[in-house]
RNA sequence: GGAGAGGUGGCUGAGUGGUCGAUAGCGACGGUUUGCUAAACCGUUAGACUGGGAAACCGGUCUCGGGGGUUCGAAUCCCCCCCUCUCCGCCA
């Protein structure tokens, strides 16, 4: 959400922000309604300020007053007030409800030089790292070999549970787990804070975060009967463990890792690219956080950036850098790398598929749950930055590992810095 | 799931209808004293919103887990929800 001041302030270039972010034409309607509505939500404010301040010194003088005639006069004043103030603050909350609903549809601002454009096209591609591997041999993609080696079993998983879900087996599973203690250590030497989260959250974490737990076009599975969701992501849990808190600087930045599983209801996005374990509906996944001052969330961002090519270097497989342009950005990010892993078996001959996703998310998330910092010999308190960023995502990362070191003879390589987790060289043979 | 006890400021903890945004202690910050440190003493010390002012500063409203209610007046009484602790039950 943004800062309401600085909407009414800035109206014009918030719209453009809207316009270059490809929100729908609506969102730039409810902005304008919002600026008109704050006008008249001030004026009725002071009303009921004021209202308020007379109850208050009829009570008191009220509770002072021992002469009984007086008494009942004040009495009978405070029994006026108390009708006139609800009346007003009736039409006070229904204004104050109709500003925040609009306000919390405007995305972000985009950072400046963040690529302006409308489609996933337009983001800027930043550099390539790697060079794809010539194979010798026709290469196989991950459902083909998940299969062969009986690694990944999609029909059981679509028996037991619907399409979208999985059963690892055998190697897959060491490997899973080696990946999730790869990126956990080499996050934990970076100095994050490992953490393992709930995978259910309250909605109000959810929309605290930017996501939409209810609506027809929802990604988020909520469990019946209560007011808990599954969680898309730990970027969820993470940032709502410091929901309504103030911290000193001084204990900024805070860095967290987390685990957690994941689960998206993928909604409309069957069909083509989503091909084996690309797109599921549940999935484990290591997850950066940090809590920072404004004037250190760019940094932060770029060491999580950082972070993520070393692991994606680390496992020996290409990637692109991607900077995601304006019309592709999430409501709460103001800025998001992504990282594109090379993955043979895509496509005709191979392409680059989306793995991790870092997003500097300014103060927009931290106003929303009440994250706060003071600043060291100021007065006041001012909202922290928030940023997220995958660490390794297990699904995706297992399709990369997997299409990039098949060998000939159909097993795969363990690449080097997993051999130590997965406690062999080769995944499976028998 | 059942029974009971609780949730108060950065922390601990008083406060059972008006003079309470709130006693006290700790911590932190400023000062006095001091060769330095410690101790002692004095003072300051919640947040959000908002009015006036160039500012220093001076006002107002809201917040005692959250939401509703009773009342002229609620931290205090009532209802619902959330959370914590103890005991019992169940359970990996």
């Amino acid at each position: 959400m943004l800062d309401l001041k600085y909407v009414v302030a800035n109206a014009e270039a918030v719209k453009q922000n809207c316009r270059d972010r490809n929100v729908p034409a609506a969102v730039i309607e409810d902005l304008d309604r919002a600026v008109a509505l704050e006008a008249e939500r001030k004026a009725a404010f002071h009303r009921v300020e004021e209202t308020r301040r007379r109850q208050n010194e009829v009570a008191q003088a009220t509770g002072k007053e021992r002469d009984p005639v007086k008494r009942g006069l004040l009495v009978e004043e405070g029994k006026q007030l108390k009708a006139a103030a609800a009346a007003l603050e009736d039409q006070l909350r229904k204004l104050d409800a109709g500003i925040h609903d609009r306000l919390r549809r405007i995305p972000n601002l985009t950072h400046p030089d963040a690529p302006i454009g409308q489609t996933e096209d337009d983001s800027k591609e930043i550099r390539t790292v790697g060079v794809p591997r010539a194979f010798d041999f026709p290469v196989r993609d991950h459902v083909e070999i998940g299969k062969t080696l009986d690694l990944i079993d999609f029909e059981t998983g679509g028996k037991v549970s619907g399409t979208g879900f999985y059963f690892l087996k055998n190697d897959a599973v060491l490997l899973d787990l080696a990946l999730q203690q790869f990126a956990m250590n080499r996050l934990i030497a970076a100095g994050f804070t490992p953490v393992i989260t709930p995978d259910l959250a309250r909605n109000s974490i959810l929309e605290g975060i930017g996501f939409t737990p209810r609506g027809v076009e929802t990604q988020v599975y909520s469990i019946e009967n209560t007011d808990l969701s599954l969680v898309g992501t730990a970027e969820i849990t993470l940032g709502g463990m410091l929901a309504d808190t103030l911290l000193d600087e001084s204990a900024l930045p805070l860095k967290y890792v987390g685990l957690s599983h994941c689960f998206r209801t993928e909604a409309g996005a069957a069909g083509r690219a989503s091909r084996g374990l690309y797109r599921v509906h549940q999935f484990t996944k290591v997850e950066m956080f940090a809590f920072t001052t404004p004037e250190t969330s760019g940094e932060m961002h770029a060491l999580m950036l950082a972070i993520e090519e070393e692991l994606f270097q680390a496992l020996g497989v290409p990637y692109r850098v991607l900077d995601i342009c304006s019309g592709d950005l999430g409501g709460p990010a103001y800025r998001k790398f992504d990282l594109e892993a090379w993955m043979p078996g895509r496509g005709a001959a191979g392409e680059y598929g989306e793995v991790t996703s870092t997003s500097d998310c300014t103060d927009y998330q931290a106003r929303r749950i009440n994250i706060r910092y003071r600043p060291a010999g100021q007065k006041g308190t001012r909202l922290v930055h928030t940023l997220n960023g995958t660490a390794l995502a297990l699904s995706r990362a297992i399709i990369a590992v997997l299409e990039n070191h098949q060998r000939a003879d159909g097993f795969i390589d363990v690449p080097d810095v997993l051999r130590p987790y997965v406690g062999k060289d080769v995944l499976g043979r028998r």
